[in-house]
DNA sequence: CTACATACGTAATAACGTAACGCCGGGACG
DNA sequence: CGTCCCGGCGTTACGTTATTACGTATGTAG
């Protein structure tokens, strides 16, 4: 969890960002990729490498239950825990928080075990309250 | 999380929990198919879904971060609950936990949230204690 | 200049997953 | 008994997601 600014984007990392924080919720490499064939993407490595960096510097993150990717939505990205994400499967919203204290525990877990954690997905599928409204 | 037994499997099912169970570890869905040309299976479909009603009856777990389906590690696959898996690097090894004190904090969220949970995925990477040792 | 590292472009292919169709066997029920 | 429905099955074809392999360009350290 560095505190340290990211270094400058590439034009293509640039672009990938873009076209995921206009989006505002989450995109596949290939919706990327035909977002972005108007500025002369025309191959998916050129989205997968981008992402890569991307989700490297903490700037983006992957869905896995859903294999897609999201701009972190932290402003400005700055340092912070790890993340989970709540998704509704009827209206398809992602919420991102950070659940500190579970971490804790799941670390706790993981020392206790001898496991040298390095990465930590936690994905909660299910419905958001505007969907849950029974009309 | 029901306490009643499930059914009967049919010979696809039985055939794929075999294979992963005996694998001891994640199995992808075309690794399963392979394994299994012998016993008659020819296509995806027949694999994915036997893997369908076995993740539904909770015998079988999918692994979001990987592609790929274990068989959950409690013997008779009584009920249990929320299940998550330290998954290490190195040697690929998936060790099955169930964090209930974290799920419960996670629930608060949602709770708070007015998010209606389905289904969590909690999936932890690094490396474990075997692959650790400084030799 | 050379060596090395990083980003990039492109083509091809691998890996993962599903739609659509039809068949079959067994239970419900008139 | 007939027939209707349903779950499981087999097969073909296809769609989606991700990577391998190869070559080019550019920057920087030695």
């Amino acid at each position: 969890m560095s505190v340290e600014t990211h270094p400058e984007l590439t034009k293509n990392q640039a672009l990938v960002f873009g076209s995921l924080s206009d989006a505002g919720g989450p995109l596949t490499a290939y919706a990327i990729l035909d977002l972005l064939r108007d500025s002369g993407f025309r191959a998916p490595l050129q989205v997968y490498r981008a992402l890569d960096k991307l989700v490297e510097y903490g700037m983006v993150h992957r869905l896995e239950s859903l294999n897609a990717f999201v701009a972190c939505s932290h402003k400005g990205c700055s340092s912070h825990g790890t993340a989970a994400f709540a998704i509704c499967e009827q209206c398809g919203v992602v919420s991102e928080f950070t659940p500190d204290k579970a971490m804790s525990l799941l670390r706790d877990w993981t020392r206790s075990e001898g496991f040298q954690l390095s990465r930590t997905t936690i994905e909660l599928r299910g419905t958001c309250r505007q969907c849950n409204v029974p009309n």
